[in-house]
DNA sequence: GAAGATTGAATCTTCAATCTTG
DNA sequence: CAAGATTGAAGATTCAATCTTC
């Protein structure tokens, strides 16, 4: 078989990204992107249409409240949620404007800020969470088994230093 | 154990937003999420390092190449990879200022349009390729048996009517 | 000079409104 | 009026430059 495409009077090669990718590999790796697209655009709007908060500031809120006194540096904020500096700047710009974070001085080294999780914060949180835990249950966790939970985790563990 | 915070002089409950989900359910998940995170990023780094690509110009390009005549409707085409009508207008647009898509009528129904991939955008597609599949093997197909491969196919496919 | 954080400019994406054709 | 596509305006994110503090 020629794989040259005889299109348009074309003479370059019909060469589909993906050669080379057996159909196996193309369904492990085309259904992490799409299933991931699909999954975070519909746990998005969730989160917009009940409470007004984006993934992203939505994640930016669970890791306060997981940290020691509900606050953490702008700089480990940021690694944290793998966002820029400057992108976490903004958000915080934003959350702070709802009164769900606030801004603190480090002691101790002055170039440094806290954000911190308010009161108002932790309980937008707390109505957000059970949408969106709902939402991750449903539409996630339910269609594994024990087994695939457990192979899922060691693969996901077997890739992250990447 | 009480689960209050004593922050702060706070009385709303500590909450971390993934209460309910035990470890093993946090580990599956939030490794999804930080696995695509970091894979993506890097894929796109390399696309952009090398070939002046984003990984969604490149998936635009990719589609049009798998697709007789190298050609589909601009609604088709931003159905399948899951971007707006005016998103994908203007990232026509881009390409089509780069020379490696163009834009053709539909022939019996006026409304339509047609984006087409060129020979340069099909020669641009070819070389970027080799870049990107070498970055999809390194970072996330060596990593999986060929039974990891089955098992997370079968998952994604049991996902996918999200 | 380097680290932490912010700002301005630029890019990319979306929603709502618009324009053309069916 | 509905479908297909585009445009204007707005939001979110990034890079490079800047400012302050170490």
């Amino acid at each position: 078989m020629i794989d040259v495409a005889m299109i348009a009077g074309s003479t370059i090669p019909a060469v589909p990204s993906t050669r080379g990718l057996d159909p196996s590999e193309e369904a492990a790796w085309r259904g992490f992107l799409k299933v991931h697209s699909a999954l975070l655009r519909e746990l998005d709007a969730e989160l917009a249409d009940h409470h007004r908060l984006s993934l992203s500031s939505y994640e930016v809120l669970v890791r306060l409240s997981e940290a020691p006194q509900r606050k953490l540096r702008m700089s480990d904020l940021a690694q944290s949620v793998a966002i820029s500096p400057s992108g976490l700047t903004r958000m915080v710009d934003r959350l702070a404007g709802q009164g769900l974070v606030e801004r603190d001085r480090c002691p101790g080294d002055a170039r440094g800020t806290f954000a911190v999780l308010t009161d108002r914060g932790q309980e937008r949180l707390r109505e957000a969470s059970a949408t969106h835990l709902d939402g991750v249950r449903r539409l996630f966790l339910e269609q594994l088994s024990d087994e695939d939970q457990r192979r899922l985790s060691a693969f996901w563990e077997r890739l992250l230093p990447v």
